[in-house]
DNA sequence: TGCTTTTGTGTATGGTAGACACAGTTATTC
DNA sequence: GAATAACTGTGTCTACCATACACAAAAGCA
């Protein structure tokens, strides 16, 4: 949590000491071995212990390159995600965004931990401004403002991430199946109770079960988007919506 | 990470035993204990010991009614999120879907650790199942299919939580004005590397700074979810989009 | 050759979750 | 009423965890 330590460890590159003995690891060896145990055993396994055996040093020899544990799990997550692609194709801006929203998926099923990680107050990596620069390069001169923009690019990564939330929760996985299981098991139980709940799982079932809520929502955000850029386009000085009521809504104090 | 345990904590409700002492605590009082912790110094200051100490017993005695930390803390979210409004005003669908997802935000900047709790798989307990039904009663009788209405509840709720976060990131609060004061240094400091970052940033501070990334992502959604209920309503047996792609996206493997 | 900086390590502290045995309390049963 | 069984709260114990600090060895610089 101290957002000073990830400042610097993300995005300080300090001049390599001249005396001493050379350092034998580096940031990104260490969170490397860091990656690689998360993705295998989970995050709780990732310990500066567990991290310094895999590499043979002591626990204590990370603390040279390492602020703490919480700054090297924010390198950790930045570096999983690693760079958004080049080349996002030859369609228009609503295709290539298409595109970024599915780059991001591939990450997210891969490290299933950083989704935990980057949820709450953080600061942002390179990699994590990368991905927002690709995305922000393709609604440039759509029309669209700078905070509609941003708003944009935050409604698709959350798209994606809750679809890979999804995915890591239902499908074939070993728990997951269960937790499926479980979910329709105590509804079941409860019918009377959560009606609405049970026809939807059972209709669903019959449907067949393939999974379209990757491309049902991502298709209902991108049509919104497009609506609202042709109405850019229009008035390009204009800031209202066609839809949004005449009172923003303010959210209630908590 | 017990399942079986979350899900007898979260559904079972055991008959009273008839011998021994009375319980001088109960589930709902040791997680309420845990929620006011939580809500004021954060997730992390939540201990067993901490708890109990809060209570005036020992850690152990919290193990007779609870079997382990992360079944509490599944409780904990499950009660702090407490039940879906009874109602929803008398709009259409689309009006009621919308005091849907604003009913949810309240209860996520109130307990912003619900949101870290709650990536990752889980069983869902009594009031999320309720939330879920609230939503579904809405959908009802829209012509979606059983899927792809509880993507769309999805989706909804992923925009609330996406807004939540940001807003726990960004606004007034101290540490959250010091990271966005973080993000905009780092990014003017390279700009000639995030050109689009830096142009949306500026000129979304020119515009004045409000936030309207709530109703903005809201219209999108629920835009699209009318057109495709129209669809629905005017070909029931049909499971087209308008926008689907011939062959829907494969979700590559990680 | 000394001096200084830097690395890796060993030790110590205070925190965590949880297993287990035990004593005291209470309702049921003989 | 007495014996028994079940249940609660506690004290003790282990095994981890992050991290502060002092120290010795190593390597460049004077």
């Amino acid at each position: 949590m101290d957002l000073a330590g990830s400042l610097e460890l993300l995005w300080g590159d300090r001049p390599g000491p001249r005396r001493g003995p050379k350092p034998a690891l580096s940031h990104e060896l260490i969170a490397r071995t860091g990656i690689g145990i998360a993705d295998a055993e989970g995050l709780a396994a990732v310990s500066m212990q567990r991290v310094a055996a895999e590499l043979g040093f002591t626990k204590m020899s990370l603390y040279r390159y390492v602020p703490g544990k919480s700054e090297l799990v924010a390198l950790m997550a930045d570096l999983a995600m690693g760079a958004p692609p080049a080349d996002l194709g030859d369609g228009d801006w609503c295709d290539r965004l298409r595109a970024w929203t599915l780059a991001l998926l591939p990450g997210f099923l891969r490290h299933p931990w950083v989704l935990e990680v980057t949820t709450g107050p953080r600061v942002v990596g390179p990699n994590e401004l990368a991905w927002m620069e690709s995305a922000l390069a393709v609604l440039d001169g759509t029309g669209l403002g700078g905070a509609e923009r941003m708003d944009a690019l935050s409604v698709l990564a959350g798209h994606a991430r809750n679809i890979a939330q999804q995915v890591a929760t239902t499908p074939g996985g070993d728990p997951g199946t269960q937790l499926g299981a479980i979910l329709f098991e105590v509804v079941r139980e409860r019918g009377d109770r959560y009606p609405a709940v049970q026809a939807a799982l059972t209709e669903s079932m019959d449907e067949g079960g393939q999974d379209k809520g990757l491309d049902f929502g991502l298709d209902l955000i991108l049509d919104g988007l497009r609506a609202r850029v042709a109405t850019r386009a229009r008035w390009p000085t204009s800031h209202d919506s066609t839809t949004l009521p005449a009172t923003p809504t303010k959210i209630s104090d908590p």
